[in-house]
DNA sequence: AACAATTTACGATTAGTTTCGTAAATAAAA
DNA sequence: TTTTATTTACGAAACTAATCGTAAATTGTT
């Protein structure tokens, strides 16, 4: 099995994988059209922090084509596990309850959402 | 009221943070020691981000003496609110609850805690 | 083939973080 | 009071992140 050192990807990264899982493969136009609609930023930019990433191993893409495709190569959920143990251990002392807490009194979840942690929480405790 | 906008600490920051939010009241040698045990770093490094926190206005201090009495600025409570709200957006898609998934299902819990989160989740629920 | 439009490549700039060496200030000890 | 030890202050170096201008390459149009 291949050895995969985790790369943790910067604020700007994130935002550019958030498109690329959401849409699975894009150009870099794509991806800059995307993000220019929350943010403002020139088009070479998004172009290099993708070149970036490319490097990193971040992303994988398709030269065949003039306009180059790029995919994620990480998935989410590894980046998501990865970052909150991060954040778990230098914000929460290494206790997720304490996160888990935090992050349900602060921000509210609807009722449906609160009956599915619920039974996640049931799960857990049959094991 | 004071407009308090909020400051983004640093990796390195917040592992200082944590000290003070334990102890409260901290020397620049005793953070450094601190740091230290678990990290090799130089007793000059630490000095310089604690000053660094200081002109940034994460941390008070103290200087009626020759050595610095340095005090957490930004309370533990407000910086985890503050950084969790960030990754949920960046990294969840806005969704408090699919963070709290992934949180308890890959860092276990204990019996004990479990309860606790059951404990809110239905107090949340009656609301 | 010449031209226009789009895209990638390259490199430079700016800003922020982390690091630590050296010097100055302060206090304690001899 | 001279010496020693500790601490702070200052500044520079190394590194990373983010930004974008300009040029080169590629493709499509006339």
């Amino acid at each position: 099995m291949p050895t995969t050192k985790l790369i943790k990807p910067t604020e700007s990264e994130l935002e550019i994988l958030q498109v690329l899982w959401e849409r699975q493969t894009a150009s870099v136009r794509d991806v800059h059209e995307e993000l220019a609609k929350t943010k403002d930023v020139g088009y070479t930019t998004t172009l290099k922090l993708m070149q970036i990433m490319h490097e990193k191993g971040l992303v994988k893409r398709d030269e065949s084509f003039k306009t180059h495709i790029y995919q994620p190569a990480v998935s989410k959920e590894k980046t998501q596990r990865h970052l909150l143990g991060k954040m778990i251990d230098t914000l929460f002392g290494g206790s997720s309850t304490e996160l888990v807490m935090q992050a349900l009194g602060n921000h509210k979840a609807s009722l449906h959402e609160l009956e599915e942690i619920q039974e996640l929480l049931d799960n857990l405790k049959k094991q």
